[in-house]
DNA sequence: TGTACATCAGTGAACGCGCGTTCACTGATGTAC
DNA sequence: TGTACATCAGTGAACGCGCGTTCACTGATGTAC
């Protein structure tokens, strides 16, 4: 690597590929995923508008490029605030919880391209592959969180679990939580609302709070 | 009125405002709120190019005019679902629910206009009522089903139960049950997912069963 | 270590295209008398 | 009821613009010997 992080030196650009990337992802965050041109992301990072193509095929490929790679940053913040479900299982609940709305928040561009960007996620295998792979860790996370029920006959289904979290932490950050501006407003912390929702659940499912 | 409905006469449109909004779903649906031009919705409408701009300033106006006219049409499909709470509170609201989901599927191009459409509700007045409006419809259920408490200490707040259920039917709505193609394949109806997770939250509530 | 050569990753000019927007215009409609 | 006139809601031609895309090209890099 002759490159200083990012630095352009002389005729290569040394990393446009990621370049190409940050530049999509400002545009986005700043106009939203359809307010974003190849053209644009070319002159933004510095080059002729025909240097792009020795790296996408087209916009969409970028687009979805950009969607897996959220995707992945997701899944580690996500992973992340889990933490094994330490100490307790409900607690790191409500923490992943957040941390969705806070990737919402702090990645407005991302999550635009991961979720209303349009691309239909089935003719796109690898980004079907990163989501699934975020979508893991709230599945495992649903599974230790069901087996804190107190009897067998209460276990609730994993699977439901976690697509009820999701679907929750997904409608607060749609909502309430987006960072880029179109968020709608709230007489109370976005935070304290999906927690609140998330403990009325949990005993609703009559686990045992701790 | 001297047209057939929306049938074109003469030189005169007759109702071109409505036939631009309609050509506009159209449009949206077909390629996402993103992929729709005045000058296409115009050819659709089969008008000149010019014509729009005697209706619309622009491009976001009219998006404005079709969010509003979305909210409309969201507020009476979710009123007519509650149909004030009868039989019974908690299955009118599970219906209301159902609603939601039914007008997302239904109504593509409508709810991405309303949500997706990059609109920063502030700027809008005009759509910011018809939101709130529809929003009241879902306060007044969350009103009548915190009423349902058995003991007054018991009762919920009712804004936080209509912004619970809320984010809840969005975020099955939105990552579910589109009708656009970019909803997740899911091994259950969504409608039964929402079901589930309002009689869990209902019950976590402390609310009773009926 | 030096040189020849292949390959990689960019340039820049060019093109066709559709969009947004403006303009003077004109056909159709509504209304005052 | 007829006519003159104002107003409304369209036309169509024109423009500048930026985008997507292609092309032959070329500078920089990597490698075989």
């Amino acid at each position: 690597m002759r490159w200083h992080k990012g630095r352009r030196r002389g005729y290569h650009h040394g990393n446009l590929r990621q370049a190409l990337i940050e530049a999509a992802l400002d545009l986005i965050a700043d106009k939203g995923p359809a307010g974003f041109t190849f053209a644009e992301a070319a002159r933004s990072a510095g080059v002729s508008p025909a240097a792009p193509y020795r790296h996408y095929r087209d916009r969409d490929e970028l687009l979805v490029e950009i969607a897996v790679q959220g995707f992945g940053v997701f899944r580690d913040a996500l992973a992340k605030a889990w933490y094994d479900g330490r100490p307790a299982p409900h607690d790191a609940l409500i923490r992943m919880g957040k941390a969705y709305l806070r990737f919402a928040k702090d990645n407005p561009a991302f999550y635009a391209a991961m979720f209303e960007a349009g691309l239909p996620t089935g003719d796109y295998p690898e980004m079907k592959k990163a989501a699934d792979s975020a979508f893991d860790v709230l599945r495992e996370a649903a599974e230790t969180v069901a087996g804190t029920a107190q009897d067998e006959k209460d276990r609730p289904p994993s699977l439901m679990l976690a697509l009820h979290i999701w679907a929750l932490a997904h409608g607060v950050a749609s909502l309430f939580s987006r960072g880029d501006g179109t968020a709608r407003a709230l007489p109370m912390e976005p935070d304290d609302l999906l927690e609140a929702a998330i403990l009325v659940y949990l005993r609703g499912l009559n686990l045992p709070t701790l």
